[in-house]
DNA sequence: GTTAAGATTGGCT
DNA sequence: GCCAATCTTAACG
């Protein structure tokens, strides 16, 4: 079943991140469906962790959407290159959110192929946090989208991860945040060829 | 108004 | 393994 409001707004951004894990991301961009398993997570808290783009000031013209309530896709550019994929959770005015990070192609394979240019599906095709919103579409313009609508959306397939699957570690390239950037607060599923490259 | 750096990736040494 | 690409935001002057 599609992932509802209520599933985003709990409180616990790190249990949500986990339970992620084994969900389904799909997109409709298009007209194409697109989209799998998801199998690497980071979660950004609001308070208490400087590595979340809300952790200083309020409103900025990119992070204000993180201060809605849970629920909608917080998407920007990293390096001027790269869309990054975010799930906005919690209340409104509690800005913590999940950053998608590897997902395992089940759905519109061969529109992903097509949309990052390479002809087999090997890892590169959705293997990172810039390469999947490539693989499924989605880019900026998806800001602030509705994740219960019909363009992007979440599904629980029924599938349980159990611990002993899941690896827990720090999370990566956010080693400016100082002693923050020592939480384990990244996930993903052990043995999984799509998780990104780890560092 | 100018400048520096980032939740990354891919190409070259 | 190192470095460039490229654009938005934030911190200066």
């Amino acid at each position: 079943m599609k992932l509802t409001h209520d599933y985003y707004r709990q409180p616990d951004v790190v249990a949500l991140a986990r339970d992620m894990l084994g969900k389904y991301l799909f997109s409709c961009i298009d007209g194409v469906l697109t989209g799998g398993r998801i199998v690497e997570t980071e979660a950004y808290a609001h308070i208490g962790d400087q590595a979340c783009h809300s952790h200083l000031g309020r409103f900025t013209k990119r992070t204000s959407v993180m201060y809605e309530a849970g629920g909608v896709a917080y998407v920007y550019l990293i390096y001027g290159r790269y869309a990054l994929f975010n799930i906005i959770t919690n209340e409104a005015g509690k800005a913590d959110a999940v950053l998608i990070r590897g997902i395992e192609p089940t759905e519109g394979v061969a529109e992903m192929q097509l949309r990052r240019g390479i002809t087999s599906a090997t890892p590169k095709l959705t293997a990172g946090p810039g390469l999947l919103t490539q693989a499924l579409g989605i880019s900026t313009k998806h800001y602030g989208t509705d994740l219960t609508g019909n363009l992007i959306w979440l599904e629980d397939l029924g599938e349980q991860v159990p611990d002993e699957q899941v690896v827990v570690s720090p999370r990566v390239g956010i080693d400016y945040a100082g002693d923050d950037a020592a939480l384990p607060w990244r996930f993903r599923i052990r043995g999984s060829k799509w998780t990104s490259p780890a560092k």
